[in-house]
RNA sequence: AGCGGGAUGGAGGAGAGGUACCUCGGGAGGCUCAUAACCUCCAGACGCCGGUUCGAUUCCGGCUCCCGCAACCA
């Protein structure tokens, strides 16, 4: 079967954070589950480069906007190859096809007469450069950024999309077992489109805001951030021209899943469907959306200090255990709370402890008593267990059951002692100490979608009855 | 106001209609193959009040306390 799997495109204005990382690993997981299960998989990531902030931010750090996205969509690059992600497409909203795409997308929604023009009027910081909501002003109605400025009311000519024309499709969509996870949330977003939808500002002024794709037929008006970079889903697979085939053979043959925030409910389940009704293509099939991870019991902030970056997890930790520490160790779709304290605890008993300290048990073993390598073992340790808890994205508990047959071992280590009855009868002990290899290997083999790396140093080492060097060193804990 | 989530041993987390699991920490013992690792045993918990049920910590209702959301935020 084909599959298509993506994650949201992290906006380049600022480093990548650990909420980029988490995403980008369980989708990882996913994909690799899915190869390794015979499927057909692609899987897309990569930056959205457009909109106002970004603009400002540039301008903030004297850069050009292009050298500027340049720098940050290569760091979002590098952090996938820090956490070996195996995506199969990295696309940038700046790519002259997905410009192509997102104009199409306009035609196609406007076509349909779902986009019009409305005078739009709000309450401008001209020191921000933004229209502010009542949340963003302090309570004397000043800008909290620019409390020296009043907000002035200004009127913008913006096209909209008719998002409240969709209000029963979406509600038809939403209505569908599975499409998006979790369960509640999806309740959530039922009752949030029984409240009303209103419609949405989908350009914005160029002479306000130059750098986003032109609006078709329009040279006064920019797209809105959010319409063209939704676009990317299906610009990443050649939409529209498909030249290569890619969007009918995953899009509109194929099961689409997407990977997303929390905050993410109302633009990938609503906003992006609609458009996706509009220009008359299929819907996302499901929504997957995680929790978010704070520190110490708050959200991470620079002015706090408690920031952990995905890479202090992969230079600390390196890349196996880094990926990890994020699918086993932070819920899936609930909020998680890490610190360096925990961190270097799942560290350490987990791995340190735990499978590095057995995969060094089990080969010295081999090393000292076998003469040649086991063969390699034909059954799957694939159990339907584990298959079904990565599909209902429960990274965690798929962990759990690999650690669990970890323990396992552990514990026929101790209980068989083969250390001691290889001494006794040494072919009943070679041959227990075999057993323990194969078992060592179908362990190796079980990690291949969690810790690529680690999971092919396993089976290396068994194959060539070799004890590795340590997996997992003995760090300093600060 | 409303909508949603959470409340599990000393700490942090899973979990599920019927002996409550994991990591750390505490106590006792074992082993010596292993990265001073590993194994066994012990002490210790399901916020409060009702209801459904043979039985609920797990389902339902109420309460208390925390946390999100409340749309152009990319």
């Amino acid at each position: 079967m084909a599959r298509y799997l993506t994650t949201t495109l992290p906006y380049v204005n600022a480093d990548p954070h650990i909420g980029n990382a988490l995403e980008f690993v369980q989708a990882d997981m996913l994909a690799r589950t899915w190869r390794l299960a015979g499927e057909d998989v692609f899987f897309s990531s990569g930056t959205d480069e457009h909109g106002q902030k970004i603009l400002q931010a540039a301008e903030k750090a004297g850069k050009d906007v292009h050298d500027y996205v340049d720098h940050y969509s290569n760091e979002f690059k590098k952090l996938g190859e820090s956490l070996n992600l195996s995506y199969d497409a990295f696309i940038r909203t700046t790519n002259p096809e997905h410009y192509a795409a997102a104009q199409e997308m306009w035609r196609r929604c406007d076509a349909k007469g779902d986009i019009y023009k409305k005078t739009y009027s709000g309450l401008y910081c001209v020191g921000c450069e933004a229209y502010k909501t009542e949340k963003e002003l302090t309570e004397d109605g000043k800008c909290v950024l620019h409390p020296s400025l009043t907000p002035e009311v200004i009127s913008e000519e913006n096209y909209f999309f008719r998002l409240s024309k969709y209000q029963d499709a979406l509600l038809e969509y939403l209505s569908r077992d599975g499409v998006i996870v979790p369960e509640w949330r999806r309740e959530e977003a039922i009752n949030f489109v029984k409240g009303g939808l209103e419609d949405f500002s989908i350009s914005r002024e160029k002479i306000r805001l130059s750098w986003g794709v032109p609006v078709p037929g329009d040279d006064t008006q920019v797209m809105y951030v959010w319409f063209d970079a939704l676009t990317n889903y299906i610009s990443t697979l050649g939409w529209p021209g498909d030249a290569d085939g890619l969007f009918k053979k995953f899009w509109e043959e194929g099961t689409t899943v997407q990977v997303a925030g929390k905050d993410q409910v109302r633009f990938q389940s609503l906003m992006w469907q609609a458009m996706l009704m509009s220009a008359d293509i299929k819907n996302t099939d499901q929504v997957f959306y995680h929790g978010f991870i704070n520190s110490g019991g708050q959200r991470m902030s620079k002015s706090l200090g408690n920031v952990i970056s995905p890479y202090d997890l992969t230079d600390k930790y390196g890349t196996d255990a880094t990926r990890y520490l994020l699918l086993r160790h932070v819920h899936p779709v609930e909020d998680s709370d890490i610190t360096w304290e925990r961190l270097d605890e799942w560290y350490l008993a987990n791995l340190v402890n735990g499978l590095g300290n057995l995969v060094a048990r089990v080969m010295k073993l081999a090393e000292t008593h076998l003469e040649e390598p086991v063969a390699r073992p034909e059954a799957s340790p694939f159990t339907d267990e584990y298959w079904a808890a990565i599909n209902a994205f429960n990274f965690h508990q798929a962990l759990d059951l690999v650690w669990a047959r970890n323990q396992a071992l552990d514990e026929r280590i101790t209980r068989e002692e083969p250390f001691k009855l290889v001494k006794i009868d040494v072919e009943a002990g070679k041959s227990l100490i075999a057993e323990l290899a194969v078992e060592l290997y179908q362990i190796g083999r079980l990690l291949n979608p969690i810790m690529p790396a680690t999971n092919e140093l396993i089976k290396a080492a068994v194959l060539a009855n070799k004890k590795p060097e340590n997996l997992f060193p003995r760090i300093e804990t600060a």
